[in-house]
DNA sequence: CTTAGAAGTATCCAGCATGTGCACTTTTTG
DNA sequence: CAAAAAGTGCACATGCTGGATACTTCTAAG
């Protein structure tokens, strides 16, 4: 099942194909995945039903798309460079606080989506562990730096304290301090990176 | 739909009841939420799958009363009684941790499974909620208790440092670094209490 | 400007899961 | 033993996915 569709040449099929991620994105936003039928999709773009699965193969290759889709329309490489233009690792470890405040909020619904899906569909799944191993990649980066300027804090070593981070980076803590409980996004993002710092940094006051 | 069935009377009646949980859960944590269809279940109990609605109402219904049959089951309270018999604020948290640590990978199949049933369903939903509401409680009486031995760490309010403990306690984040990061049970709690305490705790070198 | 091939439509269909209705049998209990 | 409760078997409506087929419409390259 949900063999890979190749890429678009046709300039029209490019168009349809951002249509439906956009409405697709805006149905899962709006009412919840279980709105997401392909049937209500199709309706929301204007399209036969029959004509979404000449662009994705199965509803779960329609939602793991939507993962590269935020991730390029919410600009997820641009937020990042935040964190890599610190000028210590500290200073990178309270940028990645807020980087999660900024970025994150913006694809709950898709990440949320992705993860439920991913049990079901092999390509969910796929998308899901690519973006899970940058976001570990991006962790280890920040601990390995701490590291080297001597600032990561007794015990945690370079890969105890990437994990611990990469947990954290996830949809049901950042929704849950969001939503459930109201916190806005400067608060998420102080608090985040006082908790890392206090935790992961050494000397730090 | 999926109106509540009330307590039943009679004691092989009771037995059934039983018999279902035990195979939902076993079904549950051998092949996951997608292979829990009810009649895979009632194959498992070895009854009819309509025998299965005259002791729930909907599958959501099954699933959500997974919820207090694991906390029996695995002793929640008794887990939570070391916390509460902690000397003083700080070795609570501490204890708090190693209940987390100790609890909840017995439970994290059926918490997942509540998660996301709840989206549909109603009673899930409910149990979700109820559950949530004790484990935010929970975490209310550790930071007020903090609170008034004076240890809080600054720039952290009871409430805040509730809500931030609150969704620490979160399947993805405890099945993510058991299963996905390889830590153990003892390494979880240690990690977390060490977290806890230097997030949280004032004065504590 | 024409025409081959891609994009898209309309309709039907099979598969599978949920949950309900109904007539029936078996077990429990007073 | 008799009534009530528990459980069975089967049929059925509904809702979703994804595949098939024959058809029309657009677009891109010669």
């Amino acid at each position: 099942m949900s063999r890979s569709i190749e890429q678009p040449l046709n300039a029209r099929s490019r168009r349809t194909r951002q249509a439906i991620l956009a409405a697709t994105r805006a149905l899962l936003e709006e009412r919840g995945l279980d709105a997401l039928t392909m049937a209500a999709v199709a309706e929301r773009v204007g399209v036969s039903r029959r004509g979404l699965y000449l662009h994705f193969a199965s509803r779960g290759e329609l939602v793991a798309a939507l993962f590269d889709y935020v991730a390029g329309v919410e600009g997820l490489e641009r937020s990042l460079e935040h964190v890599w233009a610190a000028p210590d690792s500290p200073a990178a470890l309270t940028e990645w606080a807020h980087h999660l405040a900024r970025y994150h909020p913006n694809v709950l619904a898709v990440d949320r989506a992705v993860q439920q899906v991913r049990t079901h569909d092999p390509d969910a799944r796929r998308h899901y562990e690519r973006a899970n191993a940058a976001q570990l990649a991006n962790c280890r980066r920040l601990t390995r730096w701490l590291a080297r300027e001597g600032r990561l804090a007794e015990p945690w070593t370079e890969e105890s304290g990437a994990a611990l981070l990469w947990s954290l980076v996830s949809s049901e803590v950042i929704g849950g301090l969001l939503e459930e409980q109201g916190w806005s996004r400067e608060e998420l993002g102080e608090r985040l990176a006082l908790l890392y710092r206090r935790t992961l940094v050494a000397g730090d006051g």
